[in-house]
DNA sequence: ACATTGATTGACGTTTACGTCAACGTGAGC
DNA sequence: GCTCACGTTGACGTAAACGTCAATCAATGT
């Protein structure tokens, strides 16, 4: 039951050489779930290729998915994510698009410096909580201690 | 239809005098829906007296509402929130009580810690990323701007 | 040949954070 | 006395982001 199990590699890649990932890779990589994954795939985020049934993954898709698991800790919606990220990877080129996507740009850097600026804030409350909690600590015992068996 | 409506204010209030405020208050100072209001009173973020069925809110209950909706901008859920918030001002005594405190508190500077991170890093990518726009804007339009009428 | 392991496809369940709607109460002003 | 805006209490609905089965298929080791 130790015998280690790994994909046979057919040998002839029909285009990509060194980087093909499977689900369990990224999952296990990024510490999510399959059922995660495919979920991203189903909103759009992740367009994985197929051997047979089987999705695999490129270094796009990787990428990607690292965007996502980034913008999700900063709060964002998948949606929210996949305006962001699609665009990143588009690059239009006519005037009215180039604008759209400023425009996106500067609210999402309006948000984003909220959120900076919140963070600092909390930051400083937490080091001032942490400070008074410490020095409450140094005190001898004074009273209220749970006092210990016997 | 343009009289001003406003509370009579029964001029002998029972404890606090400047400071009641109603749920429209809040809603309006910070946007928000009485519905939400209610449903963080449900999940003991708010603890409002009554004037007869009606809520009433004190300067507290403002005070630990701003912090909740600083810590949805944040993507913190209600029950992290009212974790932290119920915590701020309790100030327990005891030393299992202090320690647990401040395990809680370093694991929240944590997570705002790797937040910070990420939003750096956004906002330099968000940087590039309006950089490279203007400066395709810039260019005299090459082809396949949308052409204007005639 | 057969069992095991890993992946896939539904389909339904769940949690969070409210929105929405109905029914009712109530003090203020006319 | 009546209306009307504001507030309250249920109760149900909903969108997002998966979790959790169950059934099925496919390659692989023995």
């Amino acid at each position: 039951m130790a015998s280690p199990r790994r994909k046979a590699e057919p040998a002839a890649r029909t285009q990509d050489a060194a980087s093909a990932l499977t689900i369990t890779d990224l999952a296990q990589e990024f510490d999510i779930t399959p059922r995660a994954i495919r979920f991203y795939e189903d909103v759009g985020l992740l367009t994985p290729s197929r051997a047979g049934r089987n999705r695999v993954y490129s270094q796009r898709d990787r990428t990607r998915l690292k965007l996502t698991l980034r913008g999700k800790r900063l709060g964002l919606s998948l949606q929210e994510i996949k305006q962001l990220v699609d665009m990143y990877d588009s690059a239009s080129d006519t005037v009215p698009q180039l604008q759209a996507f400023l425009q996106v740009l500067a609210a999402h850097r309006q948000l984003l410096e909220q959120q900076r600026e919140d963070i600092e804030i909390t930051l400083a409350e937490i080091a001032q909580h942490e400070l008074r909690c410490r020095q409450l600590l140094a005190l001898p015992a004074r009273r209220k201690a749970p006092r210990a068996a016997s």
